[in-house]
DNA sequence: GACAAGACTGTGAGCGTTAACAATAGGTCA
DNA sequence: TGACCTATTGTTAACGCTCACAGTCTTGTC
């Protein structure tokens, strides 16, 4: 397989010479040509065989003006929703041959973003997903931008950029419906950050299906997504004696929102019923087990790569799609009828 | 800011032109070399406003062979250890001015890591950190590799590469010591899947920290790192009468693990002391708050780009390293004096 | 006031590939 | 048979940058 240690590894030009042809051949042999015979073919996989040649992509971006990479800009990659969505991103741009190049920022303040976006546009890459869940990063991506293929991920109404997001409200309503047809009087609400799309729109649906069933909506309750602000929030549900139904908006809150009311001899479902947001796979195995709105993360990464390709290989580089993900209910130990 | 849309970027002749110099001299400003006088220097930054220049990456790197990128192999970024190994990676690289290029692996045989080095290796990277915590991936990098200077996490006893680890054997036998020390007469282990190194450390170590107290080694109950196979480990234990503690291989499977217990009224800690391992940011929030082995995992990950660099810019790209970030014991809840 | 040693700037080549065009061979059709 | 097509191959010129080398312009020194 070639490639002695060493020595500068071949280039086309090498296996040209070894196959007896020219390197333009060589190309179109790896290019696929259709008109090159069948014999030639032959004699060049065969020296590239030989001598271990690998094409310089670096090279062929350089001509081709395109590198076959997409950059993927995302906040906090730790998360489990972030985490599984690059994932699905990865996976889906990997199969149709694409790089993926990742930016993971710490802040998302609009400098940050256009920091990360200039840094992608260096780099040369073919179209760029930012999985945006807040405000401002949205915001920072309605301005700015400057040529490549862009796809946002819970982008919000940019109406800048094509955007791939759950139905947050749809998940709110769902649950909020859920614990209403459980006999709950009305529910209460343990949001995430207001910055943050996913918070409002899942505040949104819950307020909406409230109000269509005619109850009033109490304070929504503040979280920054992680166990030790839904741990607060809890404390607070469980020192109120009217709460019967919490609608949390995101798993990891409502594990601490559990883990309140069992310290403080809060029965759930018992006394209080609890749905959570994400399904991530330690829920089922919370005590008890929680009821929780499904995001298909996967699917959301999946399609804002379709997007992203439709645009990028579609020719229409400024077409702007928007796909919505439903999510779903399920169901299991933590609420209850009243 | 330039760049009028339709029209083709500026190259660097358009900014040479701009600023009445030669290319070359553009190339050296923005390289920061130093012989330019400061007036030329900025007419050229001038020019380069002017027409909203950006040097193209591509070009250089075809001509400095190097193309600042590092590439990132992992397994199931989804995971949380993987997940934040793999974000502490790309906050250093970048800070470091490197790009990422990541490749997940669904599964980790060695056709996969051998397609995705290779992959990477076609891409042009400068270097290759492999997260690779099974034997069979570590195996792999052991015999193939080509050219690239490459660094493995968690790659066990792998000669051909550094590597960087946390040392698990030491973690399994903190959190048997911790339970020994708390009057238990032996403790029961949850393991992780066989293929994997970490699982296989912290067996080592469990057992070890036992031999050592002159106690017995139960038989360990396998899992595959997920709640479900804690769950059902933890029903196994709890229908055993003389199990007084637990050392789970993980955090999740040790969620698994209580919500077993909590279902058969297993009291945790009165009747069974629990040790997880990773601390996971819900692990604080388990009921009970779960005792837990942390893993710095954004050191790993940082240490591994800092080996890399030394050894792609330090010009040793063969050289081995081996580094090891020992974790430490979390107190919670979870485990109580006999 | 001439000369060397820097400081600064420009010229040309080349990185490894693809695109555009040219050239050759073999055959078809009137 | 000769013009004319098509399949196949080769030649040359980019792509946008850095490197190596060759200049030119200042200084400082005796």
């Amino acid at each position: 397989m070639g490639s002695i240690p060493g020595r500068r590894p071949p280039v086309m030009a090498d296996v040209a010479r070894e196959a007896g042809v020219s390197h333009q051949t060589v190309s179109r042999v790896l290019n696929e040509h259709p008109n090159v015979r069948g014999e030639t073919r032959a004699k060049v996989l065969e020296a590239i065989d030989k001598l271990g040649y690998r094409r310089n992509l670096v090279a062929r971006a350089l001509v081709t003006r395109h590198s076959r990479t997409l950059g993927v800009v995302s906040f906090d990659t730790t998360l489990y929703g972030p985490a599984s969505t690059v994932y699905g991103i990865e996976q889906a741009a990997r199969a149709a041959g694409y790089f993926i190049s990742i930016v993971s920022l710490k802040s998302i303040d609009r400098a940050g973003v256009r920091d990360a976006l200039d840094y992608l546009a260096d780099q040369g890459v073919d179209g760029i997903v930012v999985v945006a869940p807040q405000r401002s990063a949205a915001q920072a991506l309605t301005d700015l931008h400057l040529g490549v293929p862009t796809v946002a991920v819970e982008g919000g109404e940019a109406d800048e950029v094509s955007v791939v997001c759950v139905d947050q409200a749809e998940g709110g309503r769902l649950a909020t419906e859920h614990l209403l047809s459980l006999g709950h009087e009305t529910v209460w609400h343990v949001r995430g950050p207001s910055d943050w799309l996913e918070a409002e729109g899942r505040v949104a649906g819950w307020r909406a299906a409230l109000e269509r069933a005619g109850r009033e909506a109490p304070e929504p309750l503040a979280g920054d997504w992680s166990p030790r602000s839904g741990y607060e929030a809890g404390r607070s549900l469980a020192s109120m004696t009217d709460v019967t139904a919490v609608f949390v908006a995101n798993d990891q809150m409502a594990l601490g929102v559990l883990r309140a009311f069992t310290e403080r001899g809060v029965q759930v479902p018992d006394r209080v019923s609890v749905v959570g947001f994400d399904d991530v796979p330690e829920s089922e195995f919370f005590s008890p087990p929680l009821t929780t709105i499904r995001q298909d993360f996967d699917a959301v990464g999946r399609h804002s790569i379709e997007v992203l390709l439709r645009q990028i290989e579609g020719g229409e580089p400024h077409a702007r799609e928007r796909l919505v993900v439903p999510p779903s209910l399920v169901g299991r130990a933590s609420t209850a009828r009243i």
